[in-house]
DNA sequence: TATTGTTATACTCTATAACTATA
DNA sequence: TATAGTTATAGAGTATAACAATA
């Protein structure tokens, strides 16, 4: 029997085969290419991934407690408060207190937040375009709903 | 007309309709799962995902160097540099000097590094069928497909 | 006592610049 | 002059413990 496999060696493309097969390594990879286009993007409005999604949660549950939101987003509530802190600073939303429970805070978006989400909901939508570049409109659906099957409830 | 909408402040659900029209947030989503389940499955063997991958492909690319390896991951060559370093702390895998180049690294998987790699790669498959859960073994496939078109050249 | 949110902190991941040794 | 790999370092993302205010 040979003793040991020859090497390869080559600057080639590597073998990818075994990772290939498992739904996670794909899933990384799709998310990296989406990620970078969406950051690229999303660059000229100054936002991030995790305070874009807060902006758009916030719009469409004003008045939504941090609890919720730190839920809603699966972000740690002490990441979450320092994330409010650089929106709040930009005037992109405030916090007040929940006058019938002064623990809670209740989160809005200003005028200007809810102008700022309008047009990076759009730097979004392009970058997700771009990303799924290459399949249908129904293909798109289809994907959404079975990477939902994964995450849902 | 309304000066402003109704406050909601609730602790239901949030929700996260436009959001989850966005490809890439369902990404996220679902990727967010597929690696809490990969991380704790995956535990008993001390491996994270970056060093599972590089396992994976040094077995299917002996002498492979670190260049290679890190277009094949995309991971950045600093980052694969001390990634190795912990796996040959290991003994999980070597590098070699290229005789016919001695600037590159030769990598290949030590005994104890492939027989670690096929039980991790066991709890990889198990935590990919955690998460693909409710996905029939068609939709699986279909799943992979449509990533790929994503990521692929 | 339990809950909401905050501060401080640490750990991982990722990215970049500057260096070495080879080519 | 260019390339493979390394070191050092900085930044972002994520996680936990301890705390203050309120319930």
């Amino acid at each position: 029997m040979a003793s040991r496999p020859a090497p390869v060696a080559s600057d080639d493309q590597a073998d990818q085969t075994e990772l290939l097969g498992l739904v996670g390594y794909n899933l990384r990879r799709a998310y990296l290419v989406i990620q970078s286009l969406f950051d690229e993007r999303m660059e000229k409005h100054d936002l991030r991934q995790a305070e874009f999604s807060v902006l758009s949660i916030v719009k469409d549950n004003p008045g939504i407690n941090q609890k919720a939101l730190a839920e809603a987003l699966v972000v740690a509530p002490p990441n979450l408060a320092t994330l409010l802190d650089r929106l709040e600073a930009r005037s992109l939303l405030t916090r007040q207190r929940n006058p019938e429970d002064k623990r809670a805070q209740l989160v809005e978006l200003t005028t200007q937040g809810a102008r700022l989400y309008g047009r990076a909901l759009k730097a979004a939508a392009d970058a997700d375009n771009a990303a799924v570049d290459r399949l249908s409109a129904a293909e798109r659906e289809q994907l959404k709903a079975l990477l939902r099957k994964i995450f849902a409830d």
